[in-house]
DNA sequence: ATCTTTCATTAGCGATGCTGATGCACATGG
DNA sequence: CCATGTGCATCAGCATCGCTAATGAAAGAT
């Protein structure tokens, strides 16, 4: 029973931390609940310790790293697979966007337009996923191209998930903004330093404006903690809150500008900006190329 | 014969194409022959593709892009079970450096006699590697500590593989500057745009200056084709060697200053820095953090 | 206290991966 | 042109492995 590390062991390892159960993690896999526990049993005396915590079911302290590193382990198994598909693939006339949900704009929609009225014959598929996943979704195979967000020095590509080479490019390009209460201190200055606003209050909105996560590793800070969540999509709605006073938030400037109640103020330092990149294999699709230079050109 | 991506298997893979023959690679790995054989025949059956063309044996198309995840993903599966094996190990009093060229200055080999005197009975060990080496050392447990240097924005962590979490801070930060012919038409400038030197001619020293292929990506240029390579380790080898006209380099400011018949001139354009920083597993040692706060404070 | 749920253990069987022997293709030297 | 050598492919055989099914044990729930 000895199978150094095996990727399906991984796999179950995971999924029993996921369910928070070797039954379910089974019936979820397509095992036996037996198989599962000798997994679990092989991994442990693989590595000689304690991976999971039985009744109730979790990661020892052990189970956490490992599952910080067969998580990204996992996802680079199947970019793997689906690098190689690639090339021996002639495509069909598919284009699957996945885009996070701020980078669902006119531009896009109309490039896509573009493409379709172009193309003959196109298959379009649109999924708005989070930002990870949509990469995700472009590395395994899932989507042709990825629409992803977020802020980073101006001159910085995008942190992503480093599971294989990838193209990026930027698409778009705003000042990063604050939007706060018109009635807020700070909502007449000209600028603010985003450093002075960890420890506000925030409203973390991540499919609206920037999650406060970004803020906080672009600042290197331990702040930005979230003093609500909203989980909706609608940029009028997290206006509201913010308006009411339940907290700031981050966005690119032109998305916050116009709202009532509130007023959006530029970010003077860190230099950051917000950045929409379309991500794609290093081997795309006529259809990704054709999107490509219509979401740049 | 169908396993699914085993680790065995791409292991060999990579063992067969560095090995350039299916024989040596059993020979290095411990198997037979045949062994290696029906690994390669698993992997392609399982990819459904030629991973490896035969007589001569080399990587096909999609040999070589398996091979860009094969190596990453066994690295990272040792990291995974080296990160493991920390948790559980009483460490011994070792300390295992492992440097890139550039990083063994006075100040290391001080800190590390300050640390050696504040423990009693530390076995110390130093070893000089290349970068991305080292990071792997530290890794895979096979060091405790890396000091990496490179080129990088001033508030930008410098780019390393990404094959999992560890801690790095900046211990030395230094003015990116060019070396050049003291006679040189641009010796007497106060400071120089990199952009301008993309098509100049580079001696490239990768041990002993900032590498090539590290400006590239810092400029995103194709430029800074080596025009001479110079593989040793002492600075005013290469000082004579650009003295004499073969070509620019790029030092950390400090290090290029007083070197015969050459000039140093600062980067002004894009905004680096010359960066040295060390990078440990998020669980240090004590001697570890002995050394970092040495070199730190 | 009994029942239920959930993980651990064991036996047994089919599948897997290894070795060793042999086959086959290509290159080289007489 | 054939003989020989080298190196990968293939095959048979065997030991091992990993699965399922059945059973055991232990912690909650009722």
């Amino acid at each position: 029973m000895l199978m150094h590390m095996d990727p399906h062991l991984l796999r179950t390892f995971v999924a029993v931390i996921e369910h928070g159960s070797f039954s379910a993690a089974a019936q979820g896999l397509g095992y036996t609940q037996s198989a599962v526990s000798q997994h679990i049993a092989a991994l442990e005396a693989d590595l000689g310790t304690r991976l999971v915590e039985r009744r109730p079911v979790g990661p020892t302290a052990a189970g956490e790293r490992l599952v910080e590193h067969a998580r990204p382990l996992l996802l680079r198994l199947d970019a793997a697979r689906a690098d190689i598909a690639r090339l021996r693939q002639v495509r069909p006339a598919r284009l699957a966007v996945a885009c996070a949900p701020i980078t669902l704009t006119p531009a896009l929609t109309m490039a896509l337009a573009r493409v379709r009225a172009a193309t003959p014959g196109l298959t379009l598929a649109v999924e708005v996923r989070g930002r990870d996943e949509a990469v995700r979704a472009v590395l395994t195979g899932a989507a042709d191209v990825a629409l992803v967000d977020g802020v980073a020095a101006p001159s910085d590509p995008l942190p992503l998930p480093d599971a294989g080479p990838m193209s990026t490019l930027a698409v778009a390009e705003a000042p990063l903004a604050i939007l706060l209460p018109a009635d807020h201190p700070l909502a007449r200055r000209p600028s603010l330093r985003l450093g002075d606003l960890a420890d506000a209050h925030w409203v973390d909105a991540p499919d609206t404006a920037v999650p406060l996560g970004q803020l906080r590793s672009a600042v290197r800070s331990d702040g930005f903690t979230p003093h609500m969540t909203y989980d909706g999509t609608d940029v009028r709605g997290l206006g509201a809150l913010v308006a009411s006073g339940h907290g700031l938030a981050a966005l690119p400037l032109p998305a916050a500008t116009g709202l009532a109640g509130t007023a959006a103020v530029r970010i003077r330092a860190p230099r950051l900006v917000h950045r929409t990149e379309v991500v794609h294999p290093r081997t795309p699709t006529s259809a990704v190329r054709a999107l490509v230079s219509e979401l740049n050109g």
